[in-house]
DNA sequence: TGGTCTCTCAGCCTTTTGGCTGATACCGCT
DNA sequence: AGCGGTATCAGCCAAAAGGCTGAGAGACCA
């Protein structure tokens, strides 16, 4: 039986070198390879052509881990993409399984966990953090609540503070329309004024 | 010549045995313990009584980073304690030197950074990664921007996304209050509106 | 004792935001 | 041809937020 090959991108040294060790008390799971950015990881990709590849998403500069799930997928199907990650945000759950994310881990997974989706990854069985699953399942349930591309466009551009006249500007839209889009996100997002829907925002967004 | 003696505290698995795998090729550094929360650190700070305490801030559960670290010097000045940590806050830092720690790290430092940083701890040098430092002699520099307590009282609600009807009552003032202190948050901040404020605060308060 | 800081409160006025209703236009799908 | 979703805009009104000035009480410190 051959192992399962694998290689490890995180921006951190302590995460790799720690997931690394955990790994290796695998024998059936063999890290070939490790990458600290997405760059990297597209090039480790080519030359080992590992199995699986373990991914974090916050990379600290250039290529993000969406980009490098995509362009990973692009390049070659063979290679099933875990996101092994610290926070569990909506959009970026969704934009990774988008992007074809095989599995979606959580970092305080269990490692019987971790060894179990690297395991699954490979005969195309997904696997997600328990929390994961119930956030993925609740948009999957509730589309209503999913933000159009414009609305999501609009919401990114308030939580950097920007006023109502501002937005229209920075869009190219009255203020009229601003209110509208802003309306049916608050609505959406559960809210009454443009400070929660910021916070939660925030919250929602990426950083719990 | 006497290892240095090491507990390691972080919620996650992976940067713990990563740490650990990292130190291990220190000779001069011996690994004694490991602590998944606050309660559990300083228990075993009881039981080892390591040189140095490398711990991280965010604890998913019960006690904080900042509160295990006042405990831990409250009994026993003998640890010196490294704040090893993925964000540069700038309230973080202040609570975390405030509460006696001896360094602050972020977790993409280089090894050498971290190695030196253990050994300087020892002598009573403090050492901190480069944009922390910056960070800090900035406050130190300025104190005019500098909250009062109540002022972040104030804003750490305002970040929930409270009216200004709302933090009063919650703070038990009343609404003209709770402007003044706004505006002398928003001055402080460099912003004009709440929306900007809690943008920036959240950004500046932990998570980049 | 006087100065500074912090926290508290008030009134007044302007600007911003939010709620509501209604309308037009484009697109894709049936 | 019609329907649902999206994006655009307008007007009206009430509520919230923000700017400004002024002021009293307690703490702390020189």
């Amino acid at each position: 039986m051959k192992a399962i090959t694998v290689l490890l991108v995180d921006d951190h040294l302590v995460v790799r070198s720690g997931l690394k060790a955990l790994l290796g008390t695998q024998p059936d799971i063999d890290v070939v390879a490790e990458a600290a950015s997405g760059e990297e990881a597209l090039a480790q990709v080519e030359q080992h052509s590992p199995a699986v590849v373990v991914m974090d998403l916050a990379m600290g500069a250039g290529m993000d881990g969406i980009e490098a799930i995509r362009k990973i997928r692009e390049r070659n199907r063979r290679q099933a993409v875990l996101v092994f990650t610290t926070y569990d945000s909506d959009a970026d759950i969704v934009r990774a399984v988008d992007a074809g994310a095989m599995g979606y881990l959580l970092k305080d997974a269990a490692p019987e966990e971790i060894f179990a989706a690297i395991r699954g990854a490979v005969q195309g069985k997904s696997v997600m953090s328990a929390p994961v699953a119930s956030r993925l399942f609740q948009q999957l349930r509730n589309p209503d609540e999913v933000l159009t591309p414009r609305e999501a466009e609009l919401l990114s551009l308030l939580i950097e503070g920007l006023s109502n006249r501002e937005l229209g500007q920075r869009l190219f839209i009255s203020e009229a329309t601003v209110k509208t889009h802003l309306a049916h996100i608050y609505a959406k997002l559960g809210v009454e004024t443009r400070a929660a829907a910021i916070a939660t925002a925030i919250r929602r967004e990426g950083m719990r």
